[in-house]
DNA sequence: TTGACAAGTGCACATAAGTTCACTATATTT
DNA sequence: AAATATAGTGAACTTATGTGCACTTGTCAA
């Protein structure tokens, strides 16, 4: 249990908190002044010291607006009762966010004991059968997190020439590979390849049967 | 619609996103621009305003660290989700009900929509590689559905000897067996063999990476 | 009385950060 | 060849914003 706060300190955890739910951005010392008719920023800042010390709160210090809540609901991913809820993703096309609106067909909801990673995932059904070696098949529901870079050895989610595919992301001697796991299918190769683009990399896969 | 992106905005999006997600709070320009290797803030900006032009982002002018999302998933419905939760079973062994209160490790919540099934289901984790070729692996959970019969081709859990596996379930010329999807195991005659019971179907298998 | 907190004021200060401008470079399109 | 869009540089400018200090007020307990 954290230390409690004070009447004042309350009021103004609450502030912050509207504020960033809100405006998506943390409030200044003065923009809290003003709403509480504190005249003197330092007012507000030893608040502020006293809420972070208290462990409501982290600040950068030295840094404009960069008031954190601890331990918030992200509203990314709903975490309320260990649920994560992740979006199911329709298709994946270049030049769009794959998290856009537009592409977000429903969602799917995780225990948080199954996902080891955090951040902007997303589930996206499985075409092809170009990865049956690594045991993910046509189908299949992987969830992918959201990134532009990755390591090599990783399974991705990329784009090339407009295609979303599914492949294993292999650098060697200076080149970058993205290597299908059945050998029906050739490696493409992707260096130097303007077309090329890293959508996430696939941290789970799901599959049902009948 | 919203309006395509190129690739470096889409990049810079992303980066935003990241970077909320994991501080709570935006990026400064020169703070984007260290990431992308961008000298100058204005080049920042630019993309910003493109951002902004495009409809991802609003931003307070002259305000420091104003950059916010447009439309994050604040909607995210938490409520009209329908969980099952299925016990972790640890081993499986003859005598005892699988699903006894001393064989269960913990619960785990999946979200209705990603079963098929219904019925007594449990988890149990994967040890051995008899089912490589049925993209099932070692460390791989799979969900089981309790029950003492089954179909021909279905992937079961069965107690032979008082060992638990995870086999395919044939039945071929009035003979039954089990049979391994990897080819350096041999399959089970268990015709008439007494030591031999179904503990339950396979309908779903779930594997997370690193 | 003393002292300790909590809360606030007013000012000066340093600086982090957004804005603007002129200029360059590369594609792609007209 | 000219025009347009994207991308970046570097410097100058402005100001929003956090920090520090000295001082005041009120409350509550020892």
């Amino acid at each position: 249990m954290r230390k409690k706060l004070t009447e004042r300190q309350l009021e103004i955890l609450q502030f912050i908190e509207d504020f960033v739910e809100e405006n998506n951005f943390p409030p200044t010392y003065r923009e809290i002044g003003k709403k509480f008719n504190i005249a003197s920023t330092f007012g507000v800042k030893r608040h502020i010291d006293a809420l972070v010390k208290k462990g409501y709160l982290t600040t950068e210090s030295n840094s404009f607006r960069s008031i954190s809540l601890k331990d918030r609901k992200k509203n990314v991913n709903c975490e309320e009762n260990n649920y994560v809820s992740v979006p199911l993703v329709g298709k994946v096309a270049a030049g769009y966010p794959v998290l856009a609106e537009e592409n977000i067909e429903g969602n799917i909801s995780l225990d948080a004991s199954l996902l080891k990673s955090k951040g902007n995932l997303f589930g996206l059904k499985v075409q092809g059968d170009s990865m049956i070696e690594a045991g993910i098949f046509e189908g299949d529901l992987v969830i992918v997190k959201s990134q532009k870079i990755c390591q090599n050895g990783d399974i991705i989610v990329a784009l090339v020439e407009d295609e979303s595919t599914l492949k294993r992301y292999v650098k060697k001697n200076g080149k970058t590979f993205l290597m299908p796991e059945n050998p029906d299918f050739e490696p493409i190769d992707v260096t130097n390849n303007k077309n090329f683009q890293i959508v996430g990399k696939v941290i789970a896969v799901y599959r049902s049967f009948n």
